[in-house]
DNA sequence: AGAAATAGGTAGATCGGTCTACATAGTTGT
DNA sequence: ACAACTATGTAGACCGATCTACCTATTTCT
């Protein structure tokens, strides 16, 4: 695995598990098992490679999601795709210990005006737009239903997100996917 | 004003607006126009300002609930009590920056097994909690479908929340009431 | 008088970031 | 074939700044 692979795996680990501000430089060359300079020489600043993670992290969960999608087969069954392609994610973190979403975590830390919280921003947008874009093929003529329930489902999901890290489990995700089945049966 | 309130108003702020790891001490002191060692005088370490800081925080919550719920004469009203309390919790963070939930972004900087993941944590559930009861008094037969209920309505709450702290305004909340009153319709 | 708050400094660690000196591997020129 | 050059990475010292926490001596308030 090249230097720059592995810069990003310890960085995603480290600020994951423990936090963007409270990870060093250090920490990150140490568990990369990397120099120092090899850090900057793969990335500007610190900045840099937290923008990297970011970016990361939603690309690891687009193809979670791809993934769901491909086995897939009726429009409702895509919309509980982004539920689940959100459960295989919390999965993943569970050998670091489950903090809920790294996206947002990461968000919380981040000066306003930066790149980092537009990038968790478009994530969170990008979601509600795959909800509402398979709500609209279970209900073509519907219209601004259709985006208020694409709303819906997006804070649902964000929510237990939310809840499900300060827990440590997945639990309140599953029960979320669960209410999720029964406004797609209501709509 | 006395010192120590000085010191939470400041410690509120700046926790707030910047984070809690990237707030040092001296910043704290500086803005409460206090000196260090009085930080220290009332608190045992800066992690102790940050426990009250998140007690403060959820005291405050609940008296913005409270006063709301003064107001409510129905039991869905109480339960729309706690989507206001929210926006107003909301509203106060304008004059700093609105970005989200304090005590979510305190969290997502804590370790896991501390008070301060586990004081946020009760807040959550307390916010279902009370959910729960006011459900409870508009459908006292329901059973298990009252529970899912309030998890329902905390999930839209906290993933409004999160969204609207991306966004930095409270339109995500206000929609978020607006589709708590149809679930309520459809009860 | 006595308690509380003040200003300012200190200790010791850590932060992000830079720099030098050296090792390794692949490419190029002759 | 063999030396020279280039790119990449390593190890570790080093920089100024900042961090938490504690200490002392002085002033303010009751």
């Amino acid at each position: 695995m090249k230097v720059r692979e592995r810069l990003l795996k310890a960085a995603a680990e480290l600020f994951y598990r423990d936090g963007v501000g409270a990870t060093g430089i250090d920490a990150i060359t140490a568990r990369a098992g990397v120099a120092k300079m090899s850090l900057y020489n793969n990335f500007s600043s610190k900045a840099d490679l937290v923008d990297a993670y970011i970016q990361g992290r939603h690309d690891e969960w687009m193809e979670l999601y791809r993934e769901r999608l491909s086995h897939a087969t009726t429009p409702r069954e895509r919309v509980l795709a982004v539920f689940d392609s959100y459960v295989d994610h919390a999965a993943c973190a569970y050998e670091w210990g489950f903090r809920g979403c790294g996206l947002l975590n990461a968000a919380a830390e981040l000066p306003m005006g930066g790149p980092g919280r537009a990038s968790v921003a478009a994530q969170k947008e990008e979601a509600e737009r795959l909800f509402r874009e398979h709500l609209r093929d279970i209900r073509p003529s519907a219209g601004t239903a259709v985006d208020e329930a694409a709303e819906h489902l997006s804070f649902l999901l964000e929510g237990a997100m939310a809840r499900a890290g300060l827990d440590g489990h997945d639990a309140s995700l599953k029960k979320a996917r669960k209410i999720a089945i029964s406004i797609l049966d209501k709509l």
